[in-house]
DNA sequence: ACATAATAAGCAGATATCTGCATATTACGC
DNA sequence: GCGTAATATGCAGATATCTGCTTATTATGT
């Protein structure tokens, strides 16, 4: 839906924002399934849909330099019996982008900005 | 459905003539996902709507010793992009049961039996 | 203001395997 | 011959990720 050049589009956002909170919670780095789950019990529901949105989102986040990327190890899965999963975790840049959107999109009243000598 | 002690319901004896197939066609081991799709290509086709059935019956098939199975190596499917297969092979008992069964069922015109001294 | 070009989102299905719960089917004993 | 107990099957969904094709939406240029 051609994005606004350097902007994010909300669903981008709000993986961004759930990536946030996970790491909050500890959990670094997630995957994608995760990332879907978490969109779900968020107000961000109806912002996933389908997985294969989340999936080529995450992809261009990625290509953004937003995100980094590794497949874990194939034994963990193996011995966890269940599919391999991809982990992502949010950059420098993802962060920065992140609260820049947010200042630009509208005030987060309860935001804690850590970079506020403007 | 109550099977008659020591017999194959007709699912487990397709998935033994598939691998008896496939076995033929050089692909060995092979696994539950292969199996399916021999079994729609052949006119078995009906024999199997659901894969939760398919996988219950190859474990029953292993259970009883007709069937054997490995997971391949982790990093093959981490290799290959694809999940994890579970490689089944069929067992002396298992071709002997579906001779047998193939006995008892009725006369298979076109087969060429190998043990055929009785 | 409006058409167009760009591209994000949705839909569907592939790849593999497994589980819980409900239903259908059958063998066997009486 | 018939009821029951056993169990195979079906349905639905979890676990993860990805791709092709169509549709919707938006930014930008005129």
């Amino acid at each position: 839906m051609r994005r606004k050049t350097g902007s994010l589009v909300p669903l981008e956002l709000a993986i961004c924002g759930a990536a946030l909170a996970l790491r909050e919670r500890g959990v670094e780095p997630f995957h994608g399934y995760l990332i879907a789950k978490e969109l779900k019990h968020a107000s961000d529901a109806k912002l996933l849909t389908a997985y294969g949105t989340l999936y080529r989102a995450l992809g261009r986040l990625e290509q953004m330099g937003l995100m980094t990327s590794t497949w874990e190890d194939p034994q963990i899965p193996a011995d966890a019996n269940r599919p391999r999963r991809r982990l992502y975790a949010i950059t420098q840049d993802g962060q920065t982008a992140v609260i820049n959107a947010a200042r630009e999109t509208g005030p987060a009243p309860l935001a804690t900005p850590r970079a506020s000598e403007s």
